[in-house]
Order: structure tokens, then C-alpha cells, then sequence
DNA sequence: AAATAAATTGCAATCGAGTTGCATTTTATA
DNA sequence: TATAAAATGCAACTCGATTGCAATTTATTT
């Protein structure tokens, strides 16, 4: 699942955001297109280039946006720290494994979920403890509220 | 989904699980088995009788051993905290629908994961903004180099 | 029932991911 | 080039969750 370079124009997606073009974003954008799985705040700060010194706001803060903007998809773990992954048409949306071992998240195929046991068997999967599927969205009573 | 009272046996969940019987152990399994919906840890502190006065640690360290023992699943949510549900035979793995207005979690029905956008339209669901499948487990490279 | 070791709990301090307010800098537009 | 709006850096802060250690409670034996 990982993404190649050719692919998501870093001046082209930003845009078609409506995002300015400022040398912060270009750098994370860039960080996330070359990924080659999903990454954490401090992953994306420490795979920018030093010489720019961004600061650990200025990530959260650019993270927001391109959430916003449907550039990057936020994936919460176990551990309680977020992990982002692109969010364009040559990365759809798609089940994530997570070791509780070595806290890493990989990428999985899409798969029906009443088939996912199997399926993943031929995966970088020793063993599954738990398969959680969150549905994220707005629930019938706040939008009758209208809260949003 | 919600857990009728008779099920879930306070006394023999703890023994099964080979965890002394303890007034807070007690005291927090039995909110857990009345609960109708996912509980945070604050949820749960203030379920529980004012008398005992719990210490929050005390909470932390209860549900982590729950969840050790399979008492309790953990569902991280999108605002970094953690929500509590029983694990016990009458109430399997399912789909949790989490409103990013109200910021509540509720139970759906187990279904497909290719059906679920129709499915879930006749549940307490207005929009769908994304579907995630979370898989928990341990690797197979964590498993040859004998972490586990 | 009393004694004992092991397990549990409370308290204070701390951690760490993420956020906020505000001053400064950079961008986009005129 | 000037200007307003947006983006960024810095410091302080929030809050869910954790850690160390002392005090208490539990389970078990005498």
C-alpha cells in the first residue's frame, strides 16, 4: 500500500485544498506522499529536513489542515498518540494492522470484514487479538440539533 | 447491544480470571456489566458509589487489568482518550459508531464491512465520514525474534 | 482469631501527545 | 512596494494516563 512518488502533486493538492503554498506544508505534504506507511507527529518532525526546524505546533497544525482538507487521514492507536496517512485516490481507504509489540501500523488490504481473519493470515500477521471496525461520522440526534 | 444485568456473574468473571475480589474491583466490573454503552475512565469513576472514593489510579489500573485478562475491550477514540466495553460471550466484537459532534459512542450491529455504509443508515447514524478497520495483534517479525 | 506475605490502593509527582494565546514572520493580493 | 490576511514560533498549558513509593487490604497459614 505504499504510495509512489509520482503520485499526489505536492503544489497541485495543496491547491486544490485552498491551502497557501508555504515551504512548512510543502515539507510534511512531502514527507506523507514519500511514506511508505503511516506516520506519527514526531515521525513527520524528525523526517523534515533539520535546516528547517519546524516547530511541533506548526506539524499539529499543518496535520489539522490537510485532516480538514481530506489530504491525510488521522488513524488513532492503542497507545494514544494519532498516526496520518494520505488520503488520495491512489490510497483508499483500508484496514490497518497494529502490533502491540513493536507499536508499528501497517497497511492491509481491503478486505470483507467477516473474511478478514483469513485474509490477513498471509499478511505480516502472527496473531490476531482483536478486529475493531470505527465508523466515524455525525449521529442522527446532532444533526437534528443542528450542532452541525 | 446493550448487557442485561443477569448475564456477566461479578463474583465468577473475577475468579475466572483469576483476580481477588476486591470492593473496587467489584465496584468497577459491576458499572461495567450495567453499562449500556462504551465507558471512559471518568465515565466510570462517577458511576461508581461517591462513598468508596476511588482514586482515579486505582480505575487505570483496574481496567488494565480487565483488559489484560479479556474482561474488557479498549476502543481508542478520535480524541485521544480511551472508551471501556464488557468482552464477555453476550457481548462480541462489534462496529462502533463514534459522532464527532456529540463526541459519543455507541454500539452497531456486526455486519460486512462492504455493506456497512447501507446497513448502518437505519441505525442512529445521519452521515458516514469514514470507516476504519483497526487490527490488533502481534507481527510475525515480533513473533521470530521472540518478544512475545 | 492472629500473624504473615503478597497483592492492592492512595497520593503526589510526572509523562507525553496535543492545544492555546500571543507576538512575529511570511504569504497572497492589490 | 505596501498592505491585510494567513502562517509560524515560542512558552505555557491541558488532560488522559502512568510511575514510585508508602500505606492499606486481601488471601493464606498457623
Amino acid at each position: 500500500m505504499s504510495l509512489k512518488r509520482e503520485h499526489c502533486n505536492v503544489e497541485g493538492t495543496l491547491r486544490e485544498a485552498g491551502l497557501s503554498q508555504t515551504a512548512r506544508r510543502v515539507a510534511v505534504l512531502t514527507v506523507m506522499i514519500q511514506a511508505d506507511g503511516p506516520l506519527s507527529a514526531g515521525d513527520i518532525l524528525k523526517r523534515t529536513d533539520p535546516e528547517q526546524k519546524i516547530n511541533k505546533v506548526t506539524i499539529y497544525r499543518i496535520l489539522s489542515s490537510f485532516r480538514e482538507n481530506r489530504i491525510i487521514r488521522e488513524l488513532p492507536t492503542d497507545q494514544g498518540m494519532n498516526l496520518y496517512e494520505m488520503s488520495c485516490r491512489h490510497n483508499p481507504s483500508h484496514p490497518h494492522f497494529y502490533c502491540k509489540t513493536c507499536r508499528t501500523m501497517s497497511c492491509l488490504p481491503p478486505v470483507n470484514l467477516s473474511q478478514a481473519q483469513e485474509s490477513f493470515a498471509g499478511q505480516n500477521v502472527f496473531r490476531i487479538d482483536d478486529v475493531h471496525v470505527h465508523v466515524t461520522g455525525v449521529c442522527r440526534q446532532c444533526h437534528r440539533q443542528d450542532k452541525i
